[in-house]
DNA sequence: TATGAATGAGGCTTCATTCAT
DNA sequence: AATGAATGAAGCCTCATTCAT
């Protein structure tokens, strides 16, 4: 059971395993039903070795945080690309957020779920990295703004209120598509892009926004929601 | 500290003395951290007459869900006045969910984030309550549209979706609501509104939503939702 | 092995046996070497009734001195009978105080050995008993130094100092009886008043001894008590 | 912290390192308390070194009492100059003994404190050098006794128990004068001397002090020493 | 209806000690 | 001569749960 128990490693891999288990355990069982038993034998190593490289539970599982936390961030900025327009950029980040979230669905519930559930301190090691999100959505709006020429007086805080708005969603969404077999993280950002984009209002309106066509990118191709042709 | 120490109370009250206790200790501590003993205690009761009355910490809890859910669903429900118009309804039914959840935080901890994070058990108790809710928003969105006379043909699939994204977004919502000082259920409802409506494509072409003023409402005094209507 | 099971008993009589079993096990094993199921298993209880009543191995240590302390004050107040000249009481209570070590060798290792050497918290609860100690001694110098119509300008400073010593060697000469087999409470006492009353100066007769000048000496030079001079 | 590391020492050297580094932890922490873990990052030097050296905790703990026990028996055979007269030699004896306790704390404190407490095999090893110590102070009362050409006869029994007495209250006088800043070693053998020499019994002049006989009391019959006859 | 007394089980943490280089 | 990597064993403490009244 667990990693194939290699003797003698460097302390820098191994921590990598450890913390590898302590997602999956954590991400599983939830923090406080997690045992440090459980997550030792899953890394393939002794209980006081974990103690010896990462402190404590506490300590290890906000090391998890920090790690799961950052990797989420790099992977949205690195899917924004910043050469696209912004509205293109806020689209890929989302699509590379959701396929994050999908594929590492222990580190999502590490951070979603565990971190906002037990205890101040894990909590704030969230927030801050929600507060980036939101920070760089938010630019992401101003941008896609300006590039529309339009309301170059749009107050940062209420921009920050639709990015706080938008996030949300976009967590809630992640959790739903995780639970919803055949979602793709495709699919879900264009559902969030049209639900943010033209609103419900403009869904009655008959005017859509529509995705990109998806040439050499990693996700599956197909949009979920039928898209209307836009208006002309 | 806790309950006044009354003797022989009927069960029924003393239940609900337990569950209040239970609540409260759920909800600030998480599941888990929460101590029978603790909760006893609170309840001004000894430990073996909750084990009478509610048989394990796993069915008290389950209890717990089961109440604030049915209270939750139900103030919702109550406060979408079903003889007003759609968008209305799902404006007052908003408001009604944010005034909730603000009065309630015990509660909506219990369901938003414990409930969640320990077991598919717990889980799958609050997905019936979110899916009960889902569905209602869903049928007011297509009451909506067909009140506006707009696409008759929309698919509920569709609906549902952007449904679950409104309210992931009133999830979230709540818990941003409750941690920032000053922001009351109304505006956290206006906020959303205007999201979900007018969405972020509207607000670069320079629309806005106007909440309406408030004639005779249980909350705060302003009306409800100025749809505007569509650009041609 | 331990006491006898005897089931449910009042929580006052428990708490004694589980102090007789810790004061045995801390006596013997030492504190840090005492094991919490070491002392539940020879009160012939589980350890979480332990915990229920005396909190903690700190404060199950804590209450141990205490108790202890206050037993062996007692019983030297006790010994020493107040309508006796001071000299009778002296005696009376050394008597007395190395009976009680010598009945309860425990306790005493308890007080003199453990409570000294495993961290200053309990070594101040000691102290406490000590000084009291000291207190009671210096007070019995002075009265019978009163009753022997000497030296009414006795400083109390001086006085307490010898009686600082008296004390150390007290408790010195208790573990030595106790070490000892075939030395009796008495033969100690004796022992002892001999050594302070006649002192080894009587013994060869050479009555004050005078400390030497310091010449290149590397301490400090002042001696610290002012030796009178002879008695006539 | 700790040692500079210095690399490739000759054994030796490295072994009176881990040593001064273990007297420093056990004196400190206590035996118990104490990790090898510490001692060895105090010896700035790694643990299996320790043990390749001093083969265990227990065998490290014999070396340093050993060690200790040398240096303070030699201090104060060194101390008392064989060439002075018996009462002088006691007197510096005592003063180097004071002084190397007040010195070396932590050594005092293995000695006095920590291998009392932590197992017969210990206790044993300073048990000896107490004998050697109280030997050596018999020595000198029975030589200051044949200097002042008094008593001859005097038991080696009898004084021997005043040599137990004279070095007891020697040894918690050197954790008095250790515990209360001001007293140098030379104030605490004076009052010592004061003490052994004139005894309380000179302060009130009472001369010698009788025993009480021991009708009906609890304890056993025989006086142990051979009180002398007051004088006239 | 209600509770004081009691426990089996399990979790976090630390330590002395060794292996392989 | 010296160490980074690793662990078996054990200790403190807490908890959900029950018994006997």
């Amino acid at each position: 059971m667990g990693a194939v128990k290699t003797k003698r490693m460097p302390r820098a891999v191994r921590e990598q395993q450890m913390l590898d288990a302590a997602v999956r355990t954590f991400g599983n069982r939830g923090y406080m039903a997690a045992s440090m038993d459980e997550i030792a034998e899953l890394a393939g190593v002794s209980k006081p070795l974990v103690y010896l490289y990462l402190n404590s539970k506490e300590d290890l599982f906000t090391a998890c945080i920090r790690r799961e936390a950052r990797a989420l961030t790099e992977a949205v900025r690195v899917g924004a690309r910043p050469e696209l327009p912004a509205d293109r950029q806020l689209w890929s980040g989302l699509t590379a957020f959701f396929t994050h979230t999908a594929r590492h669905p222990d580190g999502w519930a590490v951070l979603h779920l565990q971190a906002r559930t037990h205890g101040e301190v894990f909590a704030a090691e969230v927030a801050a990295m929600r507060a980036e999100i939101v920070a760089f959505v938010t630019q992401l709006i101003l941008a896609a703004a300006r590039e529309a020429h339009r309301d170059p007086d749009l107050r940062e805080a209420e921009v920050s209120g639709l990015a706080e708005a938008l996030v949300g969603a976009a967590e809630s969404l992640a959790d739903w598509a995780n639970a919803t077999p055949g979602v793709t993280a495709r699919q879900a950002a264009t559902t969030l892009m049209n639900f943010a984009w033209a609103g419900l209002g403009d869904l009655m309106a008959g005017r859509h926004w529509t995705p990109p066509d998806d040439s050499g990118d990693v996700d599956a191709p197909a949009a979920q929601i039928e898209v209307t042709s836009p208006a002309g």
